[in-house]
RNA sequence: CGGGAGGUAGUUCAGCUCGGUAGAAUACAUGGUUUGGGACCAUGGGGUCGCAGGUUCGAAUCCUGUCCUCCCGACCA
């Protein structure tokens, strides 16, 4: 939140961002002589100079950058920050879009466009990778159309994920913003010929956002499916026995199995419990996303063995006890990679190339999932798109491959495809 | 702010049409039997029926007002 007169921007910019300002008009509340134990708005606390809430914070970083920058000798700059944010919002709904929200953010300051570039594209690997390889989501790298763009940029570069009921959803965004902030707050280095240039930036982040495209990628009606890169626990042993005595028979194997995953750096927890029952406790964990379970009682121990079960495929399997640790370390791999696949499966099958408008819309309706098609590039018929499906533009695919077609919706002609879909 | 639904046990809800002083499941407590997929039996505790009026011998139920919550829409990812 801050000064109105902070937000200065160039006006096209400034338009974009008008619509999404909240406004803080007063400091405070009191109690209603009316209506004891209600609160309303003092009117005697108005404020004199309104504040404002914004999504971004490029304001206050453009600011504080103004007074750092004087030479290229200054630059580059990269501030990263953790920081909960405040949003207006209509309406809400649990971990895709809150009032408020934590999120990590980067704002980055350049000598030279190139270089903000390459900056931008290098934090959208880092995002896309952050993305595949540890939440086990694939995600399509892509820039967004001028109506998705953030305000402030020049360009904007998304991972877009696809979530199983064919909804899209946005996972991080990374921005090259030109010399547009630099402009707005006059904020310009001289370089090594001493001529003065305005500074070139970038600004990225992600959020706890991410925590609902993890839930909405992988589980199913058992409850989540955690990837075991990210599951906080990897391993759960539950030890299966009929009183005291082979209880501490179990203990004692589990015990000495525990500190064996523990020692090739497997997060395994050990629930001797006895305050719950083995279905209980299986039913529980599977609701909680635990990648692998390892049931263990005396029929197990007679036999040297123990019965694991995977989270995702549900599929059980005795594993001799001597090997069990490496077994559960490759296991937790195949888990890995087999969850990305089958997301990657689902996306795949769901990226859908129409060419007509009936083709579009059917596609929207009883397929779901991305629809690949010509659109001729206007902000003017991707908003009458939008009106008529619902459907937006995601993204204009990067590396996507020329092709000679006709919009959709107007027919005028197009030289790709850009992805369509419905979306959180 | 518009349109729709709803506030009854810790939780999820039934009961309301047709008034008779509140129930189920689950959770909780105690005891016992159990333990290889969310155990069973027995006993027990727990609710000013959102709030305020009204009608009535009698209101969770009917009437009026009021407060609150949720869902759908206002360019919002």
């Amino acid at each position: 939140m801050y000064r109105k007169v902070y937000l200065k921007l160039k006006k096209k910019n400034a338009e974009g961002f008008a619509k999404e300002c909240a406004v803080v008009t007063h400091y405070r509340l009191k109690t209603d002589i009316q209506n004891p134990g209600k609160l309303i708005v003092d009117p005697e606390a108005k404020l004199e100079e309104e504040l404002v809430v914004r999504p971004t914070s490029e304001a206050i970083i453009w600011n504080t950058y103004k007074t750092w920058i004087q030479s290229y000798r200054d630059l580059p700059i990269l501030i990263n920050q953790w920081a909960n944010v405040v949003r207006w919002e209509m309406r809400t709904r649990l971990f895709l879009r809150t009032a408020e929200f934590l999120w990590q953010e980067g704002h980055t300051a350049h000598a030279s466009k190139e270089e903000a570039i390459q900056e931008t594209k290098t934090m959208l690997d880092v995002y896309a990778d952050f993305a595949e390889n540890y939440m086990a989501m694939p995600v399509i790298k892509g820039v967004k159309s001028e109506n998705e763009r953030f305000a402030g940029a020049v360009d904007t570069y998304c991972i877009e994920a696809l979530m199983q009921d064919g909804k899209a959803l946005q996972a991080g965004t990374s921005h090259f913003l030109g010399q547009n902030f630099a402009k707005a707050f006059d904020v310009k280095f001289n370089n090594k010929d001493n001529q003065a240039e305005y500074v070139w930036a970038t600004s990225w982040g992600v959020s706890t956002r991410l925590i609902g495209a993890l839930v909405m990628a992988h589980s199913d009606d058992e409850g989540l499916v955690l990837p075991p890169k990210l599951a906080p626990f990897q391993a759960i042993i539950i030890p299966i026995y009929k009183g005291e005595a082979s209880k501490n028979i179990i203990d004692e194997k589990a015990q000495s199995l525990l500190e064996e995953l523990k020692s090739k750096g497997i997060r395994a927890k050990y629930d001797s419990d006895d305050n719950s029952r083995p279905g209980w406790k299986f039913a529980e964990y599977e609701m909680k996303g635990v990648p692998v379970r390892i049931a263990l009682g005396l029929r197990d121990i007679e036999n040297n063995v123990a019965e694991v079960a995977r989270r995702d495929t549900k599929e059980k399997t005795s594993v001799q006890l001597d090997g069990l640790p490496v077994y559960i370390e490759n296991l937790l791999n195949e888990i890995q990679h087999s969850i990305y696949q089958k997301a990657l499966d689902y996306r795949n099958e769901h990226i859908t190339e129409v060419n007509t408008w009936d083709e579009f819309v059917e596609t929207l309706e009883t397929k779901t999932g991305f629809v690949s098609a010509h659109w001729d590039g206007t902000p003017e018929t991707e908003e009458k798109i939008k009106e008529m499906t619902k459907a937006t533009i995601r993204c204009i695919p990067l590396n996507n491959r020329s092709e000679a077609g006709q919009c959709i919706l107007s027919g005028k002609p197009s030289t790709e495809r850009v992805l369509f879909a419905k979306a959180y």
